[in-house]
DNA sequence: GTAATAGTTACCCAGTTGGCTAAAAAAATA
DNA sequence: TATTTTTTTAGCCAACTGGGTAACTATTAC
């Protein structure tokens, strides 16, 4: 049952760190979550920092996303690649949708984990392609694809980030969060495509 | 001196919880960064709580950007409204680059904040606002006035809260942050113009 | 000068923090 | 069965936490 153990150490941890932040939480708190006694949680995590490690590591995998194999994509165009994009990250952060904030915010407490995840080379890769895009649409701006991927990013994850804000000002002819989730997928696509027509 | 004691103790709360987080600070190390001994401290502000409240409350004025004035103006069309209104993120942005992550941090941890920082209703009547405008240009699906005030807000923010991540990808045809950040600008006011087009 | 305000100093508190250990028991593996 | 791995129990530590007090001294205002 080890592998189980730390699984579930690493597990309890995450959902607790995501909810309260390094700072916020113990690793008493982390143990009786867990059902485990403190002697285990060191047993196999000599550190605080160590299981904070671990559990951003997981995270790293999770908020993966694999641009570059829709955007290498051969048979079909780029406006459904942007289609395809997006509904992934709407899909991935509909099932950790306090993730962004969680690693944004602990980043820019401790910007030396920027490495440790290994996002930076996912990004540049996807930043390039999406450029080579761009250029067949005969838009050839300096860096161009780096914006599109940053401004892509921006519109899927900022809502979710600040759903408390967009909770209370949201107008009443959404009935709900879901359907202005949908709606809002629908309107990003749009705005995207429009951005290099 | 009174006002400026509890101004400087605000002021140094204020840096070191942007900095840290709300669980990162203790009372003490406020005291002591502002110069000032524990019992002072507890003279102005009764909890840690208290001083929270006194800090989130300046904050929510720092970030507040009046869109109500730019947008009722009859002088100029929409797209100079749209390019005063990046303009006017931009500046508080360049101003306070750490405080939208520190706001949405630790309102996600403490959604109940959401009512006393009072945005809620500037938001609502830029939202009204810019769908008026959006009207003119026959724009007129349900919410796109929201749609686009969370799109620009997005766009203007996003970068700045993900600076850790961006500052490693950026490619190198950028080549510094401010060069980027005004790229990225004249970027967003494009990209947003072309969305109602 | 007297009263109020502002600020200091030096304590105290009980509870929690992250970190660590030794010994024992239980479970899995050989 | 004997050995190794996993898990528990119970405790220790020094340091720090937010909160609070009482006595004292400046400073300011009236």
């Amino acid at each position: 049952m080890a592998k189980d153990t730390k699984d579930k150490l690493l597990e309890t941890a995450h959902s607790l760190f995501e909810e309260k932040g390094f700072d916020g939480v113990s690793m008493r708190e982390i143990a009786e979550e867990a059902k485990v006694n403190k002697g285990l949680l060191h047993y196999y995590f000599k550190s605080k920092q160590a299981v904070f490690l671990g559990v951003f590591k997981i995270v790293s995998k999770l908020i993966y996303i694999n641009l570059a194999d829709i955007l290498k994509r051969t048979d079909i165009d780029f406006d459904e690649k942007v289609g395809l994009m997006v509904d992934s990250y709407f899909t991935m952060l509909s099932k950790h949708p306090k993730m962004p904030l969680f690693v944004l915010s602990e980043l820019s407490k401790h910007p030396e984990f920027a490495e440790g995840a290994d996002l930076s080379g996912t990004l540049s890769e996807a930043s390039l392609l999406i450029e080579e895009c761009l250029a067949e649409k005969n838009i050839n701006e300096e860096g161009a694809g780096f914006q599109f991927l940053i401004s892509m990013v921006s519109l899927c994850v900022f809502p979710f980030m600040a759903s408390p804000l967009t909770k209370v000002v949201r107008p009443a002819s959404f009935k709900d969060d879901a359907q202005f989730v949908a709606a809002r997928k629908i309107y990003i696509k749009q705005i995207l495509i429009k951005s290099y027509q």
